[in-house]
DNA sequence: TTCACATATGTATATTTTCACATATATTAA
DNA sequence: TTAATATATGTGAAAATATACATATGTGAA
């Protein structure tokens, strides 16, 4: 993992806010994604594409549903810089975390 | 301070090992930094320059020096982000940080 | 004042990245 | 098979960013 790339994946809002979502959350699935931050189907896959061929996330079908989870063999120092991240700037990501929270626990009605 | 326009400043090669350099050994002076890593001069002044309008670092004159370091006022989280990004890839910079220990040692001679 | 060194910036070009839209693929249910 | 839902990708234009070179500014010494 070289650390210019790594940041040079982190320094897109869209991408950001996806990567620190999914920190937050443990795993989400596209359409979560979608619906929490308002962001388009093609936008948000294509983002979430560059972080997966990054090895930042690990995507894993379930059905129909792609769910994204950080990838388990990203070196330490990256997850640290993620969670930090993601722990310290809630206020950054809106209402998209508990938007994102409540989607999960009604994705049975929504998604 | 955004997260994402953090993120930007840090997704350059310039830049994030200019940065690493001087979080590593507390401040350096420009002529040090160019000597260690070996980017011309007009380069390695315009990324501190973005580095500082972003306020990430501090620049300070002294006589004909230009001293940088991590702005006091940066806030927790990027410092961790930083020190966690120095601390643990050395070999991202190479030779550069004993370079530029090497540097700062003998700068009445070199510098 | 003049010189030498250190640092900063103007500017045009080149490169990289993002965006928007259309469309393709995958999965499940009817 | 057809339809509906979920996800991914092709593509050209637009926007953002980096590069290279010249040159300007600031500082101290002679």
């Amino acid at each position: 993992m070289n650390p210019c790339n790594f940041f040079k994946c982190l320094a897109d809002d869209a991408r950001l806010k996806l990567l620190l979502l999914i920190s937050e959350v443990g795993e989400a699935c596209v359409c979560d994604l979608v619906s929490a931050l308002d962001i388009d189907q093609p936008k948000t896959s294509r983002n979430l594409a560059k972080l997966r061929e990054s090895q930042i996330l690990q995507g894993e079908r379930k059905g129909k549903w792609m769910f994204y989870r950080l990838h388990p063999e990203l070196p330490d120092w990256a997850k640290n810089v993620i969670r930090e991240t993601a722990d310290k700037n809630h206020r950054y990501l809106g209402e998209s975390l508990s938007h994102l929270v409540c989607c999960r626990q009604n994705r049975a009605h929504n998604c």
